[in-house]
DNA sequence: ACGTTGATTGTTCGC
DNA sequence: GCGAACAATCAACGT
């Protein structure tokens, strides 16, 4: 399997790039994860570079257990609410009659 | 219905 | 500002 590991870009079909309101996502466990540990990585490792951090930072994210990983899990469940909403609002205008443009 | 894929999310650092 | 490793994700499309 070719799992491309670098800004994979549109070119097989391009298909959710056609939404209208484009609904983006959500942030993952991750995203909330390196929120906290950035401060506390850096802070470990003092003039430590993006690669270092980066890869540390993954190892000790799976590092974690599961039950350790629950707040970053709820504060990605939680983001992903805020998607729904925004898919919600998107699906709204979607389905609705009218196109409106918010100006 | 199930599977694949693509798009996205945020961090750090350098230039 | 973006790109790239790091991981998750997950929703829509495809068959």
């Amino acid at each position: 399997m070719a799992k491309e590991t670098k800004t994979r870009k549109a070119k097989t079909a391009g298909r959710r790039k056609k939404d209208p309101n484009a609904p983006k996502r959500s942030l993952s466990a991750y995203m909330f994860f390196a929120n906290e540990q950035r401060e506390t990585v850096r802070s470990e490792n003092p003039g430590i570079a993006f690669g270092q951090v980066g890869k540390l930072l993954g190892e000790r994210w799976k590092a974690l257990s599961a039950k350790d990983k629950i707040p970053y899990e709820t504060r990605a469940a939680q983001d992903k609410k805020r998607y729904e909403d925004e898919k919600a609002s998107y699906l709204a205008n979607g389905s609705a009659d009218f196109e409106e443009e918010e100006e």
